[in-house]
DNA sequence: CTGAAAGCGCTTACAG
DNA sequence: CTGAAAGCGCTTACAG
C-alpha cells in the first residue's frame, strides 16, 4: 500500500510483475475494450495496490494531448472574472481537463510570456480574455501552432476565433434608461476605458440612450479611468465637484459602483436618496451592498460556461462556424436608485 | 518568421539546417558556456526566425523536472486568497515556475484529484491550504512520491512540513482587547469554524482575552459559521436578538465584518456607533467599507512570499530545518469601534 | 485478446 | 568545443 520512492514504478515494473506486456497494461488501466475483464481487473488492482502513478508527460508527448487548458485574464482578484472561473472550473472539471491560470494585469509581455508556456507545455487549448492592445496576429499565431483560443469579454479585432461576451452598448442603455424613466436628467458616466471594446460599447451605449431621450451629454461628465471599488471611491471628489452637478452615476461595474456609493456616505449624502447609482456586472456582493445595488446582469456564469463549452467541443474535433453570441443583459433593480432629489 | 504548422520544428530541424548535432542546439538554447559564441548566436538566431517551440514536456520526461508548481486553496473567490496569490504569483513569476490553481471548497475529494493530477504531471511543489479532514497520509504521500509540500494558512496535525500562517490566538487577542479598552463587556464573536486549526485558535484567543479581563464568556454569544460577505449579512438578525444585547462584535474575517456592518446598516443602526465592530485579515476593502473598518492585519502579502521562497529553497536543494514561522498580526484601528452607547 | 518494437522530442554522459 | 547514442515512460500501429 506504500507509495515509496524506492523504485520508480512504471507500466513495465506492472508489466513485468504480472507477465503481460506494457501493451496490455496501459490498455488495460485506460478501460479499453481490447483487454479481458479479467486481465484488465488484475492490473488495475496491483497498480493500485503499488501506488502506480501515471506518467502524463510521457503519455503526452506520445499523444501530443497535455490535458491542460490554459485560462488568461486580466486579474482573478477582480470578482468579476473570479465568477467566471468557477463556472469554466465547474465545466472543465467534469471534462477531466486540467486548467492552468494566469493573470496579465493588461500588460502585453506577460501575456505572451505565458502563452509561450501554453505552448511549450502543449496545452491542448486556451480562454483568455486578452489584454489592451493584443494584436490579431497574436491570436493567429497561437492557432497556427495548435492552440484553439475562445475569447471571453473583450473582441480582438479582426480575430476570427468564438468570442462570449455582454451587449455592453444595450446592457448599459438599461441603466441609463431606468435612471431617465425616473426623472434623471443630468447623468454621469464614472469608470471605464476607451482602449477596450467593452469600455466603447458602454460608452456609446450610454451616449446612445441620453441622446435618444433628448438630453444633453456633456464631455465634463464622463470621469473615465475607474475600474476598482478603490477607484471608485477616490473619484467621489471629483463626481461630487461637476459642473451641473448630475444627480445619478452610471457606474462602469458593480465595484466602481460600490467604492462610489461608499465615498458619497463618506460625504454625508445617501446613495439612492440624494445621488442615485447603478452598477454593471450584478455581483454576489450587490445584492447585499448598502444601498442594494441597482445594476445589470451581465451574464458571468453564462459567459464561462459557454467559453469552456466551445473550447471544448473544438477539442472534440468540432469545427462549427463560429457564432458571436452576445449574451443579453438584464436590469436588476434594487434600492441605489429612486427619483432625484433637489440638491 | 511565420510560425505554421506544416512540419513540426524541433531540435533536430534546426540542427540539420544549421549542420550541427541536438546536442550542441540544445545546449545552445540553454546559453550552455560549452557552446561557442557564435554557434549560440547563430543557432538562437535561427530557432527565432523559424518559430521554433521549445518543448517542455519532452525535457521534462527526460529531466524528470517540470517548472510547474501546484497552488491549493479553498477558495479563489476568497479575497484573503486571492491577496495571498498575488504574492506567491509574482515570487514564482521570477523564478520562471508556472503554478497551476485549484480550489478544494474543503472538499477532500476534490483536493485529493487535484493532488493526483499534480503528480501524473510531475510538478516539482505543492503550495496548499489544506481543505478541512486533510490527514497526515495525504501529505505524507506527497512527499514520499517526491513532490515536496507547503502549507499556508491551515496546519495539518502531524505533517512535518512548513507551514506559513499568522498567530491567529493572539491577533484574535488584539481586537477583542481593543474593544474591552473601549469599554465593552459584552462582545460576540461572530463566524467560523472549529474544524480548522484556525477557527480554534481564534475561538481560544477570544475566550482567553475575555477571561483575563475578567469578562463573563457566555456560549450564545458565539454565533458559528458565517465565513463570506453574505454569511455575516445573515448573521445579523441573530447577533440583534442576541440575549444581553451585546455592544460589539469580533467577527471571523473582515468579509463577515463588512456583511454584518451592512446588515446592521439596514435594521436602522450604525455600526461603529451604536454596534462596534472588528474583522480580521485588513483586506484592501477594509479600508473603503463604511464605516472604515478597525481590523487584524493578518500578513497576506508575507504569508505567500514566504511560502513560496520556502518551497523554491526546497526545489534548489536546501534542506534547511522547519522553522513554523508564525507571522505577527497587528490591530489597525479604523471608524468602526467606538465606546459602547446605550441601546 | 496479447506482445514486440518503434517513436514522441528532448538531455546527458561519454568520446573525441 | 562538438557529435553519436541511449533513454526518460508512455501509446500505437502491426502481427499473431
Amino acid at each position: 500500500m506504500e507509495g515509496g520512492l524506492a523504485q520508480k514504478i512504471k507500466l513495465s515494473t506492472i508489466a513485468d510483475a504480472l507477465g503481460v506486456s506494457t501493451a496490455t497494461v496501459s490498455l488495460a488501466l485506460r478501460d479499453s475494450p481490447l483487454v479481458a475483464d479479467a486481465t484488465r481487473d488484475r492490473i488495475k488492482d496491483y497498480a493500485r495496490a503499488i501506488g502506480y502513478i501515471y506518467n502524463r508527460r510521457a503519455a503526452s508527448l506520445r499523444t501530443s494531448r497535455s490535458g491542460i487548458v490554459g485560462v488568461v485574464v486580466h486579474d482573478i482578484m477582480n470578482p468579476f472574472f473570479a465568477e467566471i472561473l468557477r463556472s469554466i472550473e465547474s465545466e472543465l472539471d467534469r471534462s477531466g481537463q486540467t486548467f492552468i491560470l494566469s493573470n496579465h494585469y493588461d500588460q502585453l509581455e506577460k501575456q505572451r510570456t505565458f502563452i509561450d508556456t501554453l505552448l511549450q507545455l502543449g496545452a491542448d487549448g486556451v480562454i483568455m480574455s486578452p489584454a489592451i492592445g493584443t494584436p490579431r496576429e497574436d491570436i493567429e499565431m497561437m492557432e497556427e501552432n495548435g492552440l484553439p483560443v475562445v475569447l471571453i469579454a473583450r473582441q480582438v479585432e479582426g480575430a476570427l476565433v468564438p468570442v462570449f461576451r455582454g451587449d455592453d452598448a444595450y446592457g448599459i442603455g438599461l441603466a441609463t434608461n431606468h435612471l431617465i424613466s425616473l426623472g434623471h436628467r443630468r447623468i454621469a458616466m464614472i469608470g471605464g476605458t476607451d482602449q477596450t471594446s467593452t469600455g466603447r460599447d458602454r460608452y456609446r451605449g450610454y451616449v446612445l440612450a441620453m441622446e435618444k431621450a433628448g438630453l444633453e451629454v456633456k464631455p465634463d461628465w464622463r470621469v473615465p479611468g475607474p475600474r476598482t471599488k478603490q477607484g471608485g471611491f477616490e473619484a467621489t471628489g471629483q463626481f461630487l465637484a461637476l459642473k451641473d452637478k448630475p444627480t445619478a452615476a452610471v457606474c462602469w461595474n458593480d465595484l466602481v459602483a460600490i467604492g462610489l456609493m461608499n465615498g458619497i456616505a463618506r460625504a454625508g449624502l445617501v446613495p439612492g436618496v440624494d445621488i442615485s447609482v447603478t452598477g454593471y456586472d450584478d455581483l454576489e456582493e450587490a445584492a447585499i451592498a448598502t444601498p442594494a445595488l441597482t445594476t445589470v446582469w451581465n451574464g458571468q456564469r453564462e459567459v464561462g460556461r459557454r467559453a469552456a463549452r466551445a473550447l471544448l467541443d473544438r477539442l472534440g474535433g468540432n469545427h462549427e462556424p463560429v457564432t458571436p453570441d452576445l449574451i443579453r443583459p438584464e436590469l436588476h433593480v434594487r434600492q441605489s436608485t429612486g427619483r432625484p432629489s433637489q440638491r
